[in-house]
DNA sequence: ACAAAAGTGTTCCTAATACACCCATGA
DNA sequence: TCATGGGTGTATTAGGAACACTTTTGT
């Protein structure tokens, strides 16, 4: 049944035969703090689920994008600009009794910011609420909706997309060193990786390009390095690097 | 905001400021057809792009997930069982003004089906419509909304998908040659492939069973395969052959 | 016997992995 | 001078790509 049809078959009848489901935009909120993968999470004041822990989101819209939707409310809660934020649609969840309020439809984001970039207290409208990042290892229990399926969700694309695309270098300010960039790729896969094949690796992978300044800290300072925009002769095939759609 | 906090806020206000979109499924249904990779599309006879071709689809009921909504359409269009239908969730597309009557959030899929089991003349509740199968690599100008965006897309997610997992067995009979395999991989990729390599790794990925049958033809038979269910000491990490989420 | 599709191995090259030591600096 | 993290190379292995001939059957 086409739309046309269905918008004729509509006109038929009673509109409240055609009650609309509510569409909103979850972000699951990605940044790296303490050289750990946080995510983060808003403690819910009123039933259901009040005092269990959920996405950050909302309704979209009649006339905004679904992902300005959640630019938005990423906005509103992190105070990070939709412009510096990398955001990709991850899946959408229907299932009719996911909220037992009412038919509620949501397109899950997920997020990447660098966490400088947090302003660490943003009210929403309704005042200041809870607000925690998570470990993505060691999320609470008490986790509203199905909002534990979509972080883990997210998760599993986060560390397949790290596998074939540059996507990482999103969470790092725009100058840093090679073990840096490690110490992300280790957080989100939660596995140690050797300091050599790592190296030649994303080297190879020539989206990299070294500054003449360094990082200084106790010991030897290190190399810094900026992300190379524009890189054409990738190994990857360039399909891979597209953002979605 | 999360969901309370916008529920909450939404009382206060008149229900007609939150009007809600409406959300359809709609389908990419491929199948192999004459050696060719072909996708559903049905003409459509009113206003807005009367006379343009459209992917089957229609609204999510209320009291129906996505998914189910996707399958109930494409099971009218095809008369395949849903059972028998790889169907997957694509990406949800909603520009504001993707539908000039009013907001229509639609969540695309894509389903392979195996072109015997379709039943060629299926009527929707509004009669007979035009409906064809167009090869994917020979699509018509004159395409309904986005539509065309979508089926890109969908072409480019099988494409890939063709390459980490097993999900070209979707498009064939339950028994089948290597031929009949490699052909499919041809028709999807659009381009030829060397028959030794192309054996060597399929059958490398564990997934084939010979049988001790033979396709009879002009010339010397041909080896009949079929899809070995449940394997485990596969090549490819296990999270690839997941079906999202 | 011949036309046509089925079936089969080897070489080469690239990329992933495993693995251990010297270097530069601040304290 | 020493503790600490920064930085580097090589050998092995596995998988992908290029490439041509023999086998089996029906006509």
């Amino acid at each position: 049944m086409t739309l046309a049809d269905e918008m004729e078959f509509l006109r038929k009848y009673d509109a409240s035969q055609f009650e609309r489901p509510s569409v909103t935009a979850d972000i699951v909120v990605f940044t790296i703090m303490d050289n750990d993968l946080k995510t983060l999470l808003i403690k819910r004041g009123q039933p259901p689920f009040a005092g269990y822990w959920a996405l950050p989101g909302g309704f979209v819209k009649m006339d905004e994008t679904i992902e300005r939707a959640a630019g938005r409310e990423l906005e509103e809660e992190t105070g990070v600009e939709p412009s510096e934020v990398y955001l990709e649609q991850l899946y959408t969840f229907g299932d009719p009794k996911r909220d037992p309020r009412t038919r509620v439809i949501t397109v899950a984001y997920f997020a990447l910011v660098v966490s400088s970039k947090i302003q660490p207290f943003v009210t929403g409208r309704e005042g200041i609420k809870e607000v925690r990042w998570f470990s993505v290892h060691n999320l609470p229990d008490n986790i509203a909706f199905d909002h534990r399926k979509i972080i883990d969700y997210s998760l599993r694309r986060l560390k397949n997309k790290l596998e074939y695309t540059a996507v990482g270098l999103e969470l790092l300010p725009s100058a840093f060193t090679l073990t840096d960039l490690q110490n992300l790729y280790e957080a989100i896969l939660n596995e140690k990786l050797d300091k050599r094949n790592f190296r030649k690796k994303v080297l190879s992978m020539g989206i990299l390009q070294p500054t003449r300044r360094y990082k200084k800290g106790v010991h030897r300072p290190a190399l810094l390095y900026m992300f190379k925009r524009a890189k054409s002769t990738s190994t990857f095939k360039s399909v891979k690097f597209e953002r979605e759609p």
